[in-house]
DNA sequence: GTATTAACTTTGATCAATCAAAATAATATC
DNA sequence: GATATTATTTTGATTGATCAAAGTTAATAC
């Protein structure tokens, strides 16, 4: 059984493997994610490397196991199960609900989580929009989706722009809504046919639905 | 902020004070209910004297301060609604819901708790029938009542025999159903007209609810 | 192709929680 | 009251997770 501080380091190696989409994960990254100092990072990866959940390259970073890999999908499906009970059944803000599903994740049995699940209705996205891996490890392929369906609190990157006229163009640029760019839905309102991003630092600003469907981007896993 | 530990140690110290009427645990009791070894029960009194959890009587003991035992209550009340959530909302059966909520309630935040309340209808009582400690760290006086209206699971201490017929009389000692001693309801069917009782490592047995209602008995909490 | 810088690793220390085993104190027994 | 038993405390060691600071490597700049 791994301790909760492993679960912690799998999950978020997991999640820098899949936004990255690569295998290896360097020890800087490992310990900004995890906040902590490099030399914790390095002598959790040796500990980690003897107990089989990764595989430690000197000064190069660190790639799950697949037995690692497995309880990594384990964490995200809590955590993701977790944080849509935390909105649909206590009602919870989805602001507050991340810290909280951190938490619980490390303390909820597998039978506690099936039940749960079932409860639920056993949904395939939790509220942010991010799939949520089965009961096997297998994640939905984030696939290209509009701007304008996203969910508040949805992490995404700029795959492409689809309106090619060059005002347009200018406009994004401008915005800095490039592929590649990673962007946060601030807020999505219906009734003001508007959705609200913001990209890195700079000031959320704006888009009505007519832009924002001219815009294709993938979920930020 | 207690660890997870030291929150372990003050509840079950709680309920050993509640249960025996008494203020002082002595560390062995201490360390055995905690199934840790008795040198280990008394580093930690010491430092949870420290911190101001308890104050620690050498070769006597260890006394909850008022700080202590409002943690400790607060954990109890945690626990307790964990395990109503468990049985109401999941479905869980009431043997495997101690351990579950055993790992819960180290990790729900106050807010959660007050969310999961409010959600459950502010129950007063706990699937065992024991009674929630309310908010403000108020627990309800174990009531005597029948041994017939205990629900299954429940922990009861026999308070007295109502029957004073000798005939009755002879036959609750012969099963140990003595005033002080201690029972656990193993089953309760309204359609056998019995309850299925347990008396310290005997043989459990039945008595017909005609006189499971001549015993008083108070919850143990 | 050296010098600087950034990334990573090592070393030595700390802290909480634990154990085993030895030492001590209190209680019970004869 | 001396002895045996039981309860408690001390001591010394271990483990997992962490940090700070010093040391090492590799990459980048000039």
């Amino acid at each position: 059984m791994p301790s909760s501080t492993v679960e912690n380091y799998l999950k978020q190696i997991l999640i820098v493997t899949l936004d990255e989409n690569c295998s290896k994960v360097p020890m800087g990254k490992v310990a900004t994610e995890l906040s902590v100092t490099p030399g914790t990072a390095t002598s959790m990866a040796k500990n980690m490397e003897r107990d089989g959940w990764l595989t430690y390259y000197p000064r190069q970073g660190v790639a799950l196991t697949r037995k690692g890999r497995k309880v990594a999908m384990n964490m995200l499906r809590r955590h993701r199960l977790l944080e849509t009970f935390l909105v649909e059944t206590l009602d919870l803000d989805w602001s507050e609900i991340h810290a909280e599903a951190e938490e619980l994740e490390h303390a909820i049995s597998e039978k506690v989580l099936e039940k749960l699940d079932q409860f639920l209705g056993r949904p395939r996205y939790d509220p942010h929009g991010h799939p949520i891996p089965s009961k096997g490890g297998v994640i939905q392929r984030p696939s290209s989706r509009t701007l304008q369906s996203c969910k508040v609190g949805m992490k995404v990157k700029i795959d492409s722009i689809l309106d090619q006229e060059s005002e347009f163009l200018k406009f994004a640029r401008e915005k800095k809504l490039l592929p590649g760019r990673e962007v946060r839905i601030m807020g999505s309102e219906i009734q003001a046919d508007a959705v609200t991003l913001k990209v890195g630092r700079d000031e959320p600003f704006s888009l009505g639905f007519r832009s924002a469907e001219k815009i294709l981007v993938l979920e930020v896993v």
